[in-house]
DNA sequence: CCTCTATGGCGAA
DNA sequence: TCGCCCTAGAGGC
């Protein structure tokens, strides 16, 4: 259940372990057994994520595209387990097993096809890419920020925690339009984004709070909630604020929880 | 054991 | 806006 920074750490995991060699390629499920033998025993060359998509890219010019959506898992293993539960996909080397459960999205696509959908991605703050065109749209929209956020042609990787998180470290409210943000808050923002995934894809955690608003009570090695790291608001409903110990509020936003700080981001 | 929930997104209505 | 995809952990009983 990933947002871009775990797509980009299972890009680089993947191309360590099975790139520049030949990979048997099955699917135990069966739902992708006619695509698994087409690239089956080719060698696989590099796997690149943009946003929260995945290529697994092979000598024979053809790619395995994966979205995990909100269930797919990939589980790496150094031996060959019998197969337990629905796995959709297995790459397997000698010394390596990877296994993909229940992904949105799993298919095979020429680089011709896999070309068209990146441009149907949009611009991903970990792989720099330039923001102008969203910074345009969001700076003519009338859509609130919160959702614009959300939108994967805008900020390509972007999900409900960095959502919540960089809107609260710039003490923005999330039903503001689009069109009524400063510019430089959307500057501020996008270079943030890009700090805070960039660090999330070198620690595999989301940690958003800055030093000076620790919580002082809280040993650091003690410190971690659900999603695996610190954060201002994300999940803290109902609980005080790191900043002002106002009581952080959710609430639905196109069928996803929100979360902020009424207080903090007026 | 059961029910609820989730870091996502698609397509139908 | 809703249903669906389809998995696993958390929490209640």
């Amino acid at each position: 259940m990933p947002e871009g920074h775990v797509v980009h750490r299972q890009a680089k995991e993947i191309t360590k372990l099975f790139g520049q060699q030949l990979v048997h390629v099955d699917s135990p499920q069966g739902r992708f057994s006619d695509s698994a033998a087409l690239v089956t025993g080719a060698t696989l060359t590099k796997a690149t994520a943009q946003g929260k998509h995945l290529f697994i890219g092979f000598s024979n010019d053809l790619n395995i595209h994966v979205h995990l959506g909100l269930y797919g898992k990939w589980a790496f293993h150094s031996q060959t387990p019998d197969p337990v539960g629905l796995i959709r996909l297995r790459l397997i080397t000698e010394s390596t097993t990877a296994e993909l459960r229940g992904p949105n999205a799993c298919a095979i696509m020429t680089s011709a096809e896999k070309k068209i959908m990146l441009t149907k991605i949009g611009p991903d703050p970990i792989a720099g890419n330039s923001p102008k065109k969203s910074r345009e749209k969001v700076l003519r929209s009338s859509t609130a920020i919160g959702t614009l956020l959300m939108d994967q042609r805008l900020f390509a990787g972007v999900g409900n925690i960095y959502r919540a998180e960089v809107l609260f470290r710039h003490r923005v409210n999330p039903f503001l339009p689009g069109r009524e943000l400063d510019p430089s808050y959307f500057d501020a923002m996008w270079a943030d984004l890009r700090i805070l995934m960039k660090r999330g894809v070198r620690t595999g955690r989301i940690d958003t709070v800055r030093p000076e608003h620790e919580p002082r009570s809280m040993k650091r090695a003690a410190r971690a909630d659900r999603h695996g790291g610190e954060v201002y608001v994300y999940r803290r409903d109902g609980r005080e604020c790191f900043v002002c110990g106002s009581e952080i509020h959710m609430a639905q936003l196109q069928g996803r929880n929100l979360f902020w700080c009424p207080t903090c981001q007026k």
